[in-house]
DNA sequence: TAAAATCTGTGACAAAAGTCAAAAAAGAAG
DNA sequence: CTTCTTTTTTGACTTTTGTCACAGATTTTA
C-alpha cells in the first residue's frame, strides 16, 4: 500500500504512522459483498490483492460501472459523502484482501496532515480523469470501439473478467459482446 | 466567487488574499474558444457568468462531454496534469465572464495553504460524484430516460442549450432527440 | 469425475437509434 | 421588416443493438 501510495505523493513517516493506526484488514472470498444497497458507506477501501466490481441493480438487472484492480482505492463516493444509503453494490469477483479506512478517521487525518490532504486531492484528480475518460467513451465511440479500446487499455482486466461483466461495463448485452468478439 | 467557494469550504482571509492575487479576469463572447486542441491547458477557470461547453472533435464531429454553468470551475484535467496538448475544446455558448488561475500559482498556493488544499480536495469529490453519475447514465438508461432525467435534474440547462448540443451530450443524434421530444 | 450450475455462442426476429435528404421554423443581421 | 443563416423537424430507409430461446462449453461442487 505504501509503495503504490508513494506513486501519488510521498508521505512522511509521521503521516504514515497515523494512517497505519486506523487501517483494518479484510478478507473477501469470491462473491462476497463489500457494500450492499441500503447500507451507508462509511469507509474507503484499498484493494491489496484480488478484483472487485461496482454495480447498480435496476429492475432486476445488474449494471457494472467500475472494476477495481489491486493497489487501488474504492468506495461509494456518493453514499460516503452524503451519509445516505448506498444504491451501489461492491462485490469481490476474486478472493480479495483489502484495508479499510473509516470516514471519520480519514477526515481527522486530513485535518491533522496537510500531506495526506494533498495525497487525497491528487488521488481524486486521478479518479476524475479516469471517470471522464470512461464517460466520454460512450459519446465518442460505438460498442465495438469501446471494447477494442478497453482491450488495448486494460488487457489484463479483459482476461480476468467474464464476458457478461465486461459487456455490462461497456453498456451492451452479453450477446452483443459475444458477436463483437467473433467477428474479429 | 467567494460566495460559491464558501459553500464547499470556508476559506480564511489570508488564503483569500493569496488566491485573489493570482486571479485574472477574462471575457468571452458567444463562440469564443477558451481552450483549443493542441494547446496545453495551463489554467483552471471559474465561470462567473455565462455558459460553456467542453467537447471533442473526432472525425469531423463535435461531441459534447460537459456543460459549465455559472459559479463553477472548469478545466481540461488531463492536459492540465500531464502537460500534454489538449484533445478537448472549451467554448462559450453565451457571452461569459471568468477568472483564471494559472496552474503554477495554484500548486504554490496548495503548498502554502492547507485550507486551499482541502478546498481542492472537496471540489474534486464533487466533480467526481457528478462524473460518476453522468457515466452511469449510459449503462443504466436508454436515450429517452437519459433525456428525461436531464430535464428533471437541470431544467435550466435544457432551456439554455440548443437541441443539437444536448443531443450530443446525451450521446445521441439531433434527429433522435427531436423525436424523443415530439412523442411526449 | 459426474452432475449441476453458470457462462458463452448462435439464430431469427424486434426495437432503437443512425443516416440522408429536404422542408419548416426560428434566430441573427442588415 | 426582410433576407440570410442556422437549427429543428419529418420521412424513408439502414445499421446497430436488444430480445428470446436454446444449444454448447465451461466451471463448480458434491
Amino acid at each position: 500500500m505504501q509503495a503504490s501510495m508513494n506513486q501519488i505523493v510521498t508521505l512522511d513517516k509521521d503521516t504514515w504512522g497515523l494512517l497505519r493506526n486506523v487501517l483494518v484488514e479484510h478478507q473477501l472470498v469470491k462473491g462476497d459483498l463489500l457494500l450492499k444497497p441500503g447500507q451507508v458507506c462509511k469507509h474507503i477501501f484499498f484493494l491489496q490483492t484480488g478484483l472487485l466490481r461496482s454495480f447498480y441493480l435496476t429492475d432486476g438487472e445488474e449494471r457494472n460501472v467500475a472494476f477495481t484492480l489491486e493497489n487501488s482505492f474504492v468506495t461509494d463516493m456518493k453514499s460516503l459523502r452524503s451519509g445516505q444509503p448506498a444504491q451501489l453494490s461492491i462485490q469481490a469477483l476474486e478472493s480479495s484482501t483489502l484495508q479499510s479506512i473509516p470516514k471519520a478517521d480519514l477526515l481527522g487525518l486530513y485535518e491533522r496532515s496537510h500531506h495526506l490532504e494533498a495525497f487525497g486531492r491528487r488521488l481524486l484528480e486521478n479518479l476524475l480523469e479516469e471517470q471522464e475518460e470512461y464517460a466520454a467513451w460512450f459519446t465518442l465511440y460505438s460498442a465495438r470501439e469501446r471494447y477494442n479500446r478497453l482491450v488495448k487499455k486494460q488487457p489484463d482486466l479483459v482476461q480476468r473478467v467474464s464476458l457478461g461483466h465486461l459487456a455490462s461495463f461497456l453498456g451492451i448485452r452479453r450477446e452483443t459482446l459475444s458477436r463483437i468478439r467473433k467477428l474479429k
